[in-house]
DNA sequence: AATTGCATGTAAGGAGTTACATGATTAA
DNA sequence: TTAATCATGTAACTCCTTACATGCAATT
């Protein structure tokens, strides 16, 4: 089947600098696969510095099969038909295009930040339990972090890529451990606030 | 000026759940003022946790007033006009609302990590110059830090508030010694990398 | 005379989520 | 038999950014 020859609507309403193209064309480029393992692949390995919805899949793999960048086959396993991805040599060449330029940092939006800012008209005990709740989340991560280590470390073994892997997973811990640092320190200021309003 | 009363088109295109809304509602209740000081405030106050475009703030106000959350008033400065922008009771009680409601923490996407997940088909030597250049951000925002703390130290003197927002500001001076770390490793990482491929 | 800063706004479109609709297969 | 998992896809909507259009005032 050649590229764009699907029938159907077109799919052009998606992305077209969205960063979702290259995320799957690097997990094609790792491994061929359907656009449903895709998103538990995304879930599972980079979930939690990076998330895509279906939504934003089916409509990006479409278009990046019309424009020649991965190959689509069916694949009939029993009655249950399934679609797989692999990338193509224009999809690879894409990727390490994109992987070239230097990456974009997305504008953070901090919520509990906004809060912390807004004091004035906030309730203090309302503003402790969000603290507490982030210092939870934080360790909890941090126990989570250190289970995928040991999972990728026994399950890569010498792999080149096993390090890089890891980084990734140290950026987590590295944040996580600060934010458990600042709900300290915010738990304290929390505090020193209640003691001199009585 | 009753709510709502503004002649013109509609501007119910703007969001109803987000939080622009609060944030302009937030300032506001610290003090009153244009769109265009709202933005300069807000990339001068909070910038680094909160980002707000022309595009979305206008809207946002257009529909704070007509829900009668704030109140405009034109000013008139020689020839130029100005339209000041108050927050009403009702809009106090929003506010209050929404600080007392959970913080929803957004996804994080971080583009750096997806190119070091993907060193496989990334180049070393350009992963290297990305992770220098995220350390070096994260250096010289630790240097603004240190003077925005000193700065706010200087004018707020004992305002309740000054534990609060350095507080802010200390949530960027950790993450970003945090980042500074990581890079430190990664830099680790690529260099070995880079040693082990000759 | 030109640039920068103050100030208001709109139009278009990109990016992304949520919810929905559908159906097969497998395990409890 | 019921629930969970595998699997595909669409529709509607929100949020948000970018780029544009306009004009006055102050500074260089």
């Amino acid at each position: 089947m050649t590229a764009g020859s699907r029938s159907g609507p077109d799919h052009r309403q998606a992305a077209r600098r969205s960063r979702t193209r290259f995320v799957v064309l690097g997990l094609l480029a790792q491994a061929p696969g359907s656009v449903y393992g895709l998103r538990r692949r995304i879930a599972e390995s980079i979930g939690y510095f990076w998330q895509e919805s279906y939504g934003q899949l089916f409509p990006t793999v479409a278009l990046l099969e019309a424009e020649g960048l991965v190959e689509g086959h069916d694949v009939l396993e029993g009655k249950r038909r399934r679609r797989d991805y692999a990338i193509t040599l224009a999809g690879r060449v894409a990727l390490a295009g994109w992987l070239r330029e230097p990456p974009a940092s997305q504008p953070e939006r901090n919520e509990l930040l906004l809060k912390v800012f807004f004091v004035d008209e906030a309730d203090l005990e309302a503003l402790r339990g969000f603290i507490a709740a982030a210092d939870e989340e934080a360790r909890a991560q941090l126990e989570a972090f250190a289970g995928i280590e040991a999972g990728l470390t026994a399950i890569l073994g010498a792999d080149p890529r096993l390090p890089f892997w890891l980084l990734t997973v140290r950026y987590g811990a590295l944040g996580a451990e600060a934010l458990r640092r600042w709900c300290d320190e915010a738990l304290a200021v929390v505090a020193g606030a209640e003691a001199s309003r009585e």
